[in-house]
DNA sequence: GCATGATCATGC
DNA sequence: GCATGATCATGC
């Protein structure tokens, strides 16, 4: 052996001997018999390191606890950035073993401690990925805090199984280790669960996309912190969830109005995004977000009720472009992407009689896939369909009508306008060109009033 | 009066 | 200059 296996050190140095390389130049000629999606890792294990690789339950280099993992990084469209690839996937979750686990001893912390990070620069086309450069190479444990915030995540994701729910695991479920679904979701691959007859889609562990482009700034690539922390030591999370801790704190706060809020942090009662603001203020955070909500792909949404208890508005999201969009598949669309990966941090205000906005409540919230893969996919397909088929434009004074999905043809979800001015010029900034050629108002996907105030009404 | 298209205003 | 959270207002 070229290096000595029982040492986590002398394995990432051995690592480090890939770092400006490539897989092309360690694989002998007849590599291709190992070739396919995600065994760049076994490649690695077996020409660089001369190890056989193994799906044990024991760390790959189980004499040092250490499990290679090897992933891509990518550069942003815009602005010198990086991110991750993707999630980065740990082990299967055996649904029928793990209930009877418990987290310090688990099967998933004794594989997933340490791991020795290998990330390849992921490049768009058609490039071979045994062509990818292999830049960094780097040993990894989870920082303190992090730490009891995966552990808090293993916990929410092993009770759901043990309330016989391992169907319902989505990633917007936790912060940083997601359930991710692994392998093919077909009915036939669907794996049976300890307290329910209801079979469920095989999943595995996995750090979080976001978590991942975390873990690549701040420890690959030495970037400065851009956020600051709602959490300064671990204990803080010893006796209580994240999420408990972020509502704790802001509940001394209900019933003071948005005025008095602005003030006393010294705010801008007219800034754009006001609301999140004062949140992050009363969070104990002077940034415009916390490291915590970027690193969980928490998003703060605020809410206006009515004195009646009614809401005027429907929430918003980004615009789509209509010829993407059509190239989409649902299960890994921006759409479905969207609502499955991210919770929502909704904090709600109210207006009283003298049409003062106050803080009411607050809770988190991610979309049930449920619904997900139901009602909310029904309206995606519609749009599909419709902007394939081509939209019916309809002209009635200073306004154009379309034939997208209403508010009043789904409960949940609908089409909708959204830029600065309407729009059917083309190249025209307002708006989109169709698949067509024509051009229309730029459009995004809208969340119903109706169904936000259900989410309301239903939270705690 | 409501449904849904249109627009405002801040901030990056 | 545009995205986006917030809000307005036309047409049925």
């Amino acid at each position: 052996m070229r290096y000595d296996i029982t040492s986590p050190e002398s394995i990432e140095q051995h690592a480090k001997l890939l770092i400006g390389r490539t897989l092309r130049d360690i694989l002998p000629s007849d590599y291709s018999k190992y070739g396919g999606k995600g065994n760049i890792g076994q490649l690695i294990e077996k020409y660089h390191f001369d190890y056989e690789p193994n799906s044990d339950k024991e760390p790959d280099f189980s004499e040092a606890g250490v499990e290679l993992k090897v992933t891509g990084y990518k550069k942003l469209k815009s602005g010198n950035n990086y991110s991750a690839k993707e999630r980065l996937s740990l082990s299967i979750i055996d649904f029928m073993e793990i209930v009877n686990e418990s987290f310090e001893t688990s099967s998933f912390l004794k594989k997933n401690k340490l791991l020795l990070l290998i990330f390849y620069l992921y490049e768009y086309g058609n490039i071979d990925n045994i062509d990818f450069s292999i830049d960094f190479a780097q040993l990894f444990q989870y920082p303190d805090v992090d730490y009891e915030i995966i552990k808090n995540d293993w916990n929410t994701i092993v009770n759901k199984i043990r309330d016989g729910k391992a169907h319902e695991l989505s990633e917007g479920d936790t912060m940083y280790l997601g359930a991710a679904t692994k392998g093919s979701t077909s009915e036939k691959s669907k794996r049976h669960q300890p307290f329910s007859d209801i079979k469920a889609p095989q999943r595995a562990f996995s750090l979080k996309n976001k978590y991942m482009t975390h873990i690549l700034r701040k420890y690959i690539l030495n970037e400065k912190a851009t956020y600051e922390s709602i959490v300064k030591s671990p204990s803080d999370l010893q006796n209580t969830t994240f999420e408990q801790l972020i509502l704790n704190k802001l509940k001394p706060y209900y019933g003071k109005t948005k005025l008095e809020l602005a003030q006393q942090f010294d705010l801008n009662e007219n800034a754009k995004d006001i609301t999140s603001k004062i949140a992050f203020r009363i969070l104990g955070v002077k940034t415009d977000n916390a490291s915590e909500f970027e690193k969980a792909n928490i998003v703060v949404k605020s809410i206006r009720l009515e004195q009646n208890g009614t809401i005027e508005q429907h929430m918003s999201f980004p615009t789509f472009k209509f010829k993407e969009l059509i190239t989409e598949n649902w299960n890994d669309s921006t759409l479905r992407t969207t609502f499955s990966e991210t919770k929502f941090l909704f904090v709600v205000y109210q207006f009283d009689e003298h049409r003062n906005l106050y803080l009411k409540k607050s809770f988190f919230w991610n979309m049930p896939l449920s619904i997900l893969d139901s009602e909310i996919k029904n309206v995606w397909i519609k749009t599909v369909n419709t902007l394939k088929t081509g939209v019916i434009l309809r002209k009635s004074g200073k306004r154009t009508f379309n034939n997208l999905p209403s508010p009043s043809e789904n409960f949940y979800s609908h089409v909708r306008p959204h830029a600065t001015k309407a729009s059917y010029e083309a190249y025209c900034p307002y708006a989109d060109e169709l698949p067509d050629g024509r051009w229309m108002t730029k459009q995004c996907f809208w969340l119903n009033r109706e169904y936000i105030l259900q989410i309301i009404n239903d939270s705690k």
